[in-house]
RNA sequence: GACCCCGUAGCUCAGCCGGAUAGAGCACCAGAUUCCUAAUCUGGGGGCCGCGCGUUCGAAUCGCGCCGGGGUCACCA
């Protein structure tokens, strides 16, 4: 389902340009360290080289000299004489100024980017791909919804962000478990079992009025019918102590099926699902909590009153076996047990994340920014549990999502299982397609909350961005095509023969592996639909070019040589929208 | 009271590890189509980057303190 990549293929594939321009400044730099000019043990961790803002600045820019002036004890632009006098001596770069307060300005010979375009088309797909995760295998925890209905436009931002980054993370080298955590435990699945009862006695034939508290949707009509079906009356006037197990794990069953259905909607598949009860019957929670305790991480005491504005109704004190997290920064010790003896979700979790760690070497967790204050204790116990035996605690990163503020008409609309008032996600996917949710969910930085208005969404569909990069590639792919058909075929031959626009093209398109490490590194998969956007925008703009100048048109009909290398460049720039699309999971089509 | 996120153009939002004259879309104004797909493009107006202090060659970006908005503060999940 989600293709993986080699390590050895990923480490024969030729350096991109930007790539192999950083490796050419640290040499130049590690050579000032060795003439004396910088000191022994410089870092150049800070030192960037990115494309300037301003084109006229030329191909490439570099802080070194500025950050690196300090500690040589010299001024930057002195600093930077240095190192421009060694980089301009390099074959391929045409120049290198000095401006401002020191910034290196690289000017590439056309040839740079002829060859970074060859490189585009002859690594096809794979451009782009980054080595930079060293196949480490990173755990992906996302999605991760209570079995109890359909999947809803609540679960959705969490579900395409968690998708898109597992993705990105594959592109950037590392070996992604995508894990969906099956909360198959708690008192919401009784909850479910008692209302899937009610609708087994319907299916019976018997009139009913779903009591408040249990779930009235009508998703759970067929799972009535289908163990009415099995067992006929036999569990009608059962105590609940004879059905409840059956009917939990048949409906739990059942809500599994339709969420993955929902999720697939979406182009989500999870390579792994785990079930809490599972987790809890394997013994692998009191196993955690009896290493905690020997540790002292784990002790009996008293709950304190609940704090902040909810004054105590029917508190009282009860003694519990507590997790210390306020040694790591929470403001309260937190139980990992109920009194009824039962794990609490905390208690189970820390196993869960502990299991996890057993087989990755780093967790990454999505979720909603409504659990934010349970980040400190869970972060503190894997930490505490992964470090068991004297070992650096497993990276665990948790990425809150911020909440989707859900309206219909620009009136707030609240959604509930258990009033049955929501909106499913599968709705909203008919509606207006798989690409429009996905897209819109990820143009956004995810620590932003967002509205999601259903009205103004269908209405706008038509004008969400996600099809102006579309376009793009179809505009590219159905040039192909007419070129083709008046056979003209794409060709490397005469790429000496593309002028600056055209090569200005390909230097947008040479950032997209440094845009993928950059996502990967700060697990931003937004960025990618941003840089989307802009090399969709530029090859839009290039196109236009050629409304009032003919001869800049990628089909130019008296001129098949320079319509070949032109074609050459469109099909590396649909190749790079096509690769960005496919991390986001996002179709690139052929025509609109 | 505490913790987390947000505050950038009229609106919705980008802005990477601090970098050069702060960007895009929508809306508004003026233009471009006998031509490879106009679902596109070109130009224009519009900014105390919430406020203050600090860090430094340099702050929308980092730190501290305020102000404003949202979220959370269960033996829930």
């Amino acid at each position: 389902m989600h293709p993986r990549k080699t390590q050895e293929n990923i480490m024969t594939q030729p350096k991109t340009l930007y790539a192999a321009h950083a490796a050419l400044i640290e040499s130049v730099l590690t050579e000032l360290v060795a003439e004396g000019v910088l000191p022994a043990g410089t870092s150049f961790a800070n030192v960037t080289l990115e494309p300037p803002r301003d084109a006229s600045h030329g191909d490439l820019a570099t802080n070194a000299a500025m950050v690196l002036a300090k500690g040589a004890g010299m001024n930057p632009r002195a600093l930077a004489e240095a190192i421009t006098a060694k980089l301009a001596a390099q074959p391929g770069i045409v120049s290198a100024d000095i401006a401002g307060p020191g910034f290196i300005n690289l000017r590439l010979a056309p040839e740079a980017w002829i060859d970074e375009l060859r490189a585009i088309a002859s690594l096809g797909d794979d451009y782009g791909r980054s080595a930079m995760g060293g196949g480490r295998v990173v755990n992906v925890e996302y999605v991760s919804a209570n079995p109890t209905g359909p999947m809803h436009m609540g679960h959705c931002r969490g579900a395409v962000v968690g998708d898109a980054l597992s993705s990105l993370l594959e592109f950037a080298g590392h070996n992604v478990t995508r894990e969906y955590y099956v909360n198959d435990a708690g008192a919401q699945v009784d909850v479910l079992a008692r209302s899937v009862h009610m609708r087994y006695l319907e299916a019976l034939g018997q009139s009913i009025t779903i009591p408040e508290g249990l779930y009235p949707g009508e998703y759970l009509v067929p799972v009535g019918e289908a163990l009415a079906a099995e067992f006929g009356d036999r569990y009608a006037a059962a105590p609940e102590g004879d059905w409840l197990i059956l009917f939990r794990t048949r409906a739990v069953a059942a809500m599994m099926d339709m969420i993955r259905e929902d999720l697939a909607t979406l182009g989500i598949v999870h390579d792994l699902f785990s079930s809490e009860a599972e987790l809890q019957a394997s013994g692998k929670v009191d196993a955690a909590e009896q290493w905690l305790r020997t540790h002292d991480l784990v002790y009996d005491g008293v709950l304190e009153a609940p704090k902040g504005k909810a004054p105590s109704e029917d508190w009282e004190p009860v003694q519990l076996p507590l997790f210390r997290s306020t040694k790591f920064g929470d403001d309260q010790d937190r139980p990992i047990k109920k009194s009824n003896g039962a794990w609490t979700y905390f208690g189970a979790d820390l196993a869960y994340h502990f299991q996890k760690a057993q087989t990755a070497d780093a967790l990454v967790d999505i979720w909603g920014a409504d659990h934010a204050g349970t980040v400190k204790r869970i972060k503190a116990a894997v930490a505490a549990l992964t470090s068991a035996d004297g070992a650096a605690p497993k990276p665990f990163e948790v990425k809150l999502v911020q909440m989707v503020q859900l309206l219909k008409g620009g009136q707030p609309f609240k959604m509930s299982k258990r009033s049955g008032n929501f909106v499913t996600l599968a709705d909203v996917v008919d509606m207006v397609g798989k690409d429009v949710v996905r897209f819109t969910m990820l143009t956004r930085k995810p620590d932003a909350q967002m509205d999601f208005d259903f009205d103004k969404v269908v209405e706008a569909s038509k004008d969400n961005p996600v099809f102006y990069v579309q376009y793009a590639h179809a505009r590219i792919r159905s040039t192909l095509r007419k070129a083709a058909d008046m056979g003209i075929t794409p060709s490397d031959a005469d790429l000496d023969r593309l002028g600056a626009e055209e090569l200005a093209l390909i230097a947008r398109a040479a950032q997209f592996p440094r845009e993928i490490e950059a996502a990967a590194r700060a697990r931003e998969p937004h960025r990618i639909a941003f840089y989307l956007y802009d090399l969709a925008a530029d090859l839009h703009s290039y196109w236009n070019l050629g409304n009032d100048r003919p001869e800049k048109r990628f089909i130019v009909e008296q001129d098949a040589q320079l319509t070949a290398a032109r074609l050459f460049l469109a099909t590396a720039i649909g190749q790079v929208i096509r690769g960005g699309l496919g991390v986001l999971g996002v179709e690139a089509v052929e025509s609109m």
